[in-house]
DNA sequence: CCGATGGATTGATGTAAATCAATGCGTTGA
DNA sequence: TCAACGCATTGATTTACATCAATCCATCGG
């Protein structure tokens, strides 16, 4: 996990002059990690009008940065890290409603506050944009509104498999489900069958309320995985799939 | 529930000629009952264009129109009725993501299949466009992207709010949120205080596959919610809110 | 008119996961 | 070096909700 990003169609980072800052910074909303950014819906030529228009800005872990409530003042766009999206009971009660990986958009929202809160998970880059800029944006490009609507609708396919999981699913197929989605978002050696290792970067906890249960539960239920010789728990936040097969036969309901 | 649209742009549903099917239909996605619907941001000449691009289709209570999986040939917008929209475990196990009322769209997938299956409740009309003309459309008219793009974000806030409900809300503050909810929906003389009653399309086992509860469930809590006064059962479908107040204090986790 | 059917309600019992509680362990900072 | 802290694991107990089961009551077809 480097903390900078690299684009699948340039060798490498492109940096360049932020207008009005005059400070130097990777590309955002043009050049991220993730296959379908709009890195290859956006004309060269409109590329530093889109580069102008925003600004970077670095957060550390723990660090929140939407607050449910707020007035929705900007739209963001994620280049490194991985952030938390939640939204809480006033009691405490807490629910991750999903991660936003590097490409990901943030505050795509219609009412004028956002509905949910978003906090870094460990050192996140943004690109941030005034909603009023993004809004002139999307007239000039329509591109870049194509691909916005594209996002909105995978976002709506996981919410929707998210509220399968939520409703319907036992605590064992919830945790399976979940590293097998962790699997796939973390692309490199795709999933051949052998073991994966994979590194979440976000605790237990946020495990838990990602996927309504508690902590000691998904806890208890990777000790059993482990001990199935479906997984391997490693020190930190490592996780190794030893049979991606029998967790999928568990997450879709059959085991 | 009348079930033939009305809309609050026009005195009354209006009617054209279809082109090669030459059957005469209500309007659709120019002219539905909700104040969102495309009905304001499509201009006046543009809409022969529309309807001569769909068709519409009257499905009949509790038929299936759209099944998981399947190749996603098709693009529909709602006119008339409730349409429930689920997903499912091979076991049986389901999961309501949602109710589509008038002026929804839906299938909307970025994948070439439906992410979700979707049924009619009580007598629906809808709007179907192939995807091909739907994705002409789009290039044609930016402003019914425009107006995609707000929809998805619109369910996007409801998914999320669905997934807190799901994953951290007890049956008692689910039921309420949903009472709630369809009190929203059901526009009419608006939450002033006073009694609201509502006429739920929806059967008991849908509100349960909906909230993640189960039949019984539901229905132990609306006693329970009867027996403390704040609403009246009535027979059939019909709910009275004696208390919107007190919903809302139980819905928010307060109670 | 009457048996069959499907939805809804209510009661008795079971259980998956929450809660309460103790321990370990790696990191941080005085 | 060694508290102090956050995070994770594991065990004992409780509980909210599911499951199993019986009854009621409309609607519908013969």
């Amino acid at each position: 996990m480097s903390d900078m990003p690299s684009c699948q169609f340039e060798s490498r980072p492109r940096r360049i002059m932020m207008g009005s800052s005059g400070l130097q910074t990777d590309f955002c909303a043009t050049c991220t990690v993730r296959p379908n950014s709009v890195c290859n819906v956006i004309d060269e030529g409109d590329i530093s009008r889109l580069a102008e228009a925003a600004v970077e800005t670095i957060i550390p872990p723990g660090r929140g940065f939407i607050e449910e409530g707020a007035p929705a003042t900007d739209f963001f766009n994620v280049t490194a890290g991985t952030v938390k999206l939640f939204k809480a009971l006033p009691d405490g009660r807490r629910q991750i409603t999903g991660f936003a990986a590097p490409g990901h958009f943030l505050g795509l929202a219609v009412s004028d506050s956002y509905a949910f809160g978003a906090e870094a998970i460990d050192t996140v880059r943004v690109c941030r944009f005034s909603r009023e800029k993004m809004t002139e944006l999307l007239d000039d490009f329509p591109k870049l509104e194509r691909r916005l609507l594209e996002e909105a609708s995978n976002e709506l396919v996981a919410a929707q498999n998210q509220m399968l999981l939520l409703g319907r699913k036992t605590a064992r197929e919830r945790v399976a489900s979940f590293l097998l989605d962790q699997m796939r978002i973390g692309q490199p050696p795709a999933g051949n069958g052998g073991p994966c290792r994979l590194n979440l970067p976000m605790t237990r906890g946020d495990i838990a309320d990602y996927l309504g249960l508690t902590i000691e539960t998904v806890s208890r239920t990777l000790s059993w995985m482990r001990s199935q010789g479906m997984i391997e728990v490693g020190k930190g936040y490592a996780i190794t799939l030893l049979s991606v097969s029998r967790l999928d036969v568990l997450a879709s309901g059959n085991g």
